[in-house]
DNA sequence: CTGAAAGCGCTTACAG
DNA sequence: CTGAAAGCGCTTACAG
């Protein structure tokens, strides 16, 4: 196994110096057309390859990207991370990716391991908890960094936001259910004191209040399984509830199980709603109604506001919110439609 | 935003040579405890962040690994890529990531993306179709690249392939349908001509050939709705096929929306299984039988022989295959167990 | 349009 | 146990 070819390997068998291979490389128009073809020809003869830590070390920019994520397993949170590492591709950086399954002493490592690393930024989805110290991390090695989709670290005049209008999204979901003739809604999922949470209970209560009934709470983990239960659990023993905003969609596919297990239908005997719009919501029968967020089109809105900020060094405003549709399918409307 | 602070900044401040920093970085037991504590009680002083890209231009380990993905929105996928990035991360190594999207064109250029970055290594599930190019660059180049998951490059003795059982997974699952009491079961999903499917349908085939039945098949995109027409289209015009293997758990899961939809019930009036066992599968309603290749075991597997190949220069054998288990769910025996 | 020289922030022998 | 010097593979002024 031996070495890589270098610029002086390329140069010395092309003829010519290393600093007209330099500017080969850099597509600079310096260079005559034939030398550039005749190095590009010495460069595939060789199998020379690029040393870009060896060109970062002079010009600073590493072309890598950190994508730091709370949970990569949740389909959601998966299509963002997606989305913004091709975009960031198509753009020619790479992208270190992370998931730090929410645990913050894991997050602070791996946010380290990216600074050493070099990355030109840092997109982070953080972890709810103790994220003081990996925020203070990234402040002193002054690395651009964005937090997307939650809101946990404060100083978003250092660490611009940009996330969903989720307090708007969950207004919309809850009037939708009004109007679908829903008499009693319930708020299933979701942890209190999360920034996610939050926002979306909030909008809930207010148009609750709005239309003068009492909310009701079913807090809890943001899963699959604990939709299912609440499912049962609320339709033997709150048989009046007959609607539901969930916390995400997650929930609210586990609460379509949860029914089609005691045959419960809904859209027909139960309105139901879920919010963020992954996939699959269109692919279960009965379709899930949702609040979009579009994510892909979010998650590339981030990408180039992150390139932007890298690009032209002007930092994006502190906090961005956004916008939240609300998709209304079956679940919700009861009819065979959509 | 001033420079960050090099090793000669902190030899400054600390009153010692560079190159003592040099050692103390590298926790050398040649320095005096003193010294070292020294050292680190300045650099933290400094805000001195280590600049892995200098220091690579001389050591060679980047601690920089690949992670090639054909869809990582497939969970699946998405669960073996998470966790092998975290198996890196706990060793120390920093993950690049990218989908591929199932494009060739995408697969050759974020590789030599890659390349150039320095990665030690290259994990790739490749994309079918035109490989060459990608896997002769990786060649070229001399990067340690595992296949996995998907035998794409014929060269297992240049990119040695790691990847489940199919073949015998399949047996499995078309005799437990069989046991279960199924006569005529389909085989459904997956596209002929790419590996996973071919060395699937081949045990199908083996075990429907070996109970002395006619094989059916229904090939297709691997998706929950090729599977939701699929069961539809199933029920209505081959309402004498009472079970089915299929390709995936998204395609069995699809499948059970169609049933859903129309009221009939797996487990009960069709046997049922899937392939991966992915999370799903026992959180949705009636869970779904799979064959497990315990996908988080098989990424860590595959972590650990990449780095095994990189830490002791010793490459993995030519083909490897991974184990796999029948998990027999409601789906498929009709009680409400399990 | 091209070449010679310095330097990016580290590590690595080699002295001492 | 610590220091002085060379070098990793590039880029960047600066000459010519």
């Amino acid at each position: 196994m031996k070495k890589r070819p270098t610029i002086i390997d390329v140069a010395q068998a092309a003829g010519v110096s290393k600093s007209t291979v330099s500017l080969v490389l850099q597509e600079s128009p310096l260079v005559k057309a034939e030398t550039v073809e005749l190095v590009r020809k010495t460069m595939a003869q060789l199998g020379y390859v690029y040393n870009r830590a060896a060109a970062n070390l002079r010009s600073a920019n590493a072309g890598l990207i950190g994508l730091v994520i709370n949970d990569l397993r949740n389909p959601f949170f998966t299509e963002f991370a997606t989305t913004a590492q091709m975009a960031f591709s198509a753009k020619g950086y790479a992208t270190v990716l992370a998931n730090t399954d929410e645990d913050t002493s894991l997050q602070l490592q791996v946010v380290g391991s990216m600074i050493e690393h070099g990355v030109s930024g840092i997109l982070i989805s953080p972890s709810y908890g103790d994220e003081r110290l990996c925020f203070d991390l990234l402040a002193r090695a002054q690395v651009p960094t964005m937090q997307v989709l939650r809101h946990v670290d404060r100083r978003c005049d250092l660490f611009p936001l940009f996330a969903p209008d989720n307090h708007r999204g969950a207004i919309l979901a809850t009037e939708h259910l009004l109007d679908a003739g829903a008499k009693k809604i319930a708020f299933v999922g979701g942890l209190e004191g999360r920034s996610i949470t939050d926002e979306r209970l909030s909008g809930y209560l207010e148009a609750i209040q709005e239309a003068g009934l009492e909310p009701i709470r079913m807090l809890g983990r943001s899963s699959r399984t604990f939709g299912r239960e609440t499912a049962i659990d609320l339709s033997e023993n709150h048989p009046d509830i007959d609607g539901a905003v969930c916390f995400n969609d997650l929930v609210a596919l586990g609460m379509l199980s949860g029914f089609n297990q005691i045959g419960r239908q809904a859209g027909r005997d139960f309105k139901l709603i879920g919010f963020d719009d992954i996939e699959e919501c269109s692919e279960v029968w009965p379709k899930l109604s949702s609040v979009s967020c579009d994510i892909k089109d979010f998650a590339a809105e981030a990408a180039v506001t992150m390139l932007g900020w890298l690009e032209t060094a002007k930092k994006p405003e502190p906090v961005r919110r956004g916008g939240v549709e609300l998709v209304a399918r079956m679940s919700s409307l009861g009819n065979v439609s959509i």
